[in-house]
DNA sequence: CGAATTTGACCTGCGC
DNA sequence: GCGCAGGTCAAATTCG
């Protein structure tokens, strides 16, 4: 497939100058007038500008926005242009493109793979899910009850923590039992398992596993749903050791569901934060009056220059074009 | 002392 | 059938 990634500029090119963006009255920026991403500013009640400035910033904002909507229309573009060939293509070679129906464990790799092409309205037949393997499954799932987990909801959630943070650990919301731990053969860094300490009631795990290709980043993925409301909300958020930053979630429950609506967030928070609380813009007593310069700063940085980051916003937005068409 | 975590053993499925 | 690798179990250990 590296042959077709020349097609796709994927290159986002943001405009991610801090300096110039920490203004006031800039709540949220929408691409797309859809919240699929956002990015969210700290309004600072003790700056105040003048309506020029303010008016400048807008203007800067909106052509920003053109600049990004005419991306995506390219990406689109270049994305069914894409398609098509792919699709062209295993109408050529139908038999190459299905995989052993017994191939059910998954790689890491795989699995990804099973999600991108799902969110792209690539047809079930071209993996491991096609109709006749559904079958089989459901045959063997009467026998094994452990197949079920693997038609569970799973999402994929990237952190960033600190670079000398050893931990597993990643403040979601919910109180996690860990049961587990294996180093696995495709990253040095081990795999920690976890059960929502709600269960058997509450049957959803979790897998977190630093990033191959950057080890401040984990990786946590997530099968099933909860079936209660978070336990630990405020622990997530605002506690003493909220350290980690959510890069994105990408959740891949379509990729067992072709024609439900691939569900695609990429939430980026410059803090841990609630959703709830995004929603107002009214500022927190306990929140400190403005997100500090230089953290800002190092975050656009690292968030640029993190290939984790760019393969998340790429799957997203791919993810979001084919629920497009 | 009870709950949570660690860690080696065991189980299961897949590829050869 | 065998070996490998991922996932789970459960006894031992640690922690509050």
């Amino acid at each position: 497939m590296d042959k077709y990634s020349s097609w796709i500029n994927t290159s986002l090119d943001l405009n991610i100058n801090p300096s110039s963006r920490v203004h006031e009255e800039v709540p949220k920026k929408e691409v797309q007038g859809n919240n699929f991403f956002a990015l969210e500013w700290k309004s600072s009640p003790a700056k105040k500008e003048s309506s020029g400035d303010l008016e400048e910033e807008l203007k800067r904002v909106s052509a920003e926005n053109k600049k990004l909507n005419e991306m995506l229309s390219e990406m689109c573009d270049n994305y069914n242009t894409l398609r098509s060939h792919l699709m062209e293509y295993m109408r050529k070679n139908p038999e190459k493109d299905e995989i052993s129906p017994s191939k059910k464990r998954k790689s890491e790799s795989s699995n990804n793979n099973n999600n991108n092409n799902n969110n792209s309205g690539i047809p079930m037949g071209a993996n491991g899910n096609s109709d006749s393997s559904s079958t089989d499954e459901e045959e063997d799932s009467s026998k094994k009850p452990r197949q079920e987990i693997i038609k569970a909801k799973i999402s994929k959630l990237f952190v960033r923590t600190e670079a000398n943070d050893t931990s597993l650990i990643v403040k979601d919301g919910y109180q996690w039992r860990k049961y587990g731990q294996k180093v696995t053969r495709d990253n040095p860094c081990p795999r920690a398992y976890f059960k929502c300490s709600f269960a058997p009631t509450c049957p959803v795990k979790k897998k977190v596993q630093r990033s191959v290709e950057d080890q401040s980043v984990l990786v946590a993925t997530y099968e099933g749903e909860h079936n209660h409301s978070q336990s630990s909300q405020i622990e997530a958020t605002s506690g003493p050791n909220a350290r980690s930053v959510t890069l994105g979630v990408v959740p891949c429950s379509s990729s067992l569901r072709p024609n439900s609506p691939p569900k695609v967030t990429l939430d980026i928070m410059t803090k841990p934060k609630s959703l709830t609380e995004s929603e107002n813009p009214k500022p927190k007593l306990d929140s400190p009056p403005e997100v500090p310069q230089v953290f800002v700063e190092q975050m656009a940085t690292s968030l640029t220059k993190d290939p984790n980051f760019r393969a998340a916003l790429l799957a997203a937005i791919s993810g979001r074009m084919s629920h497009k068409n």
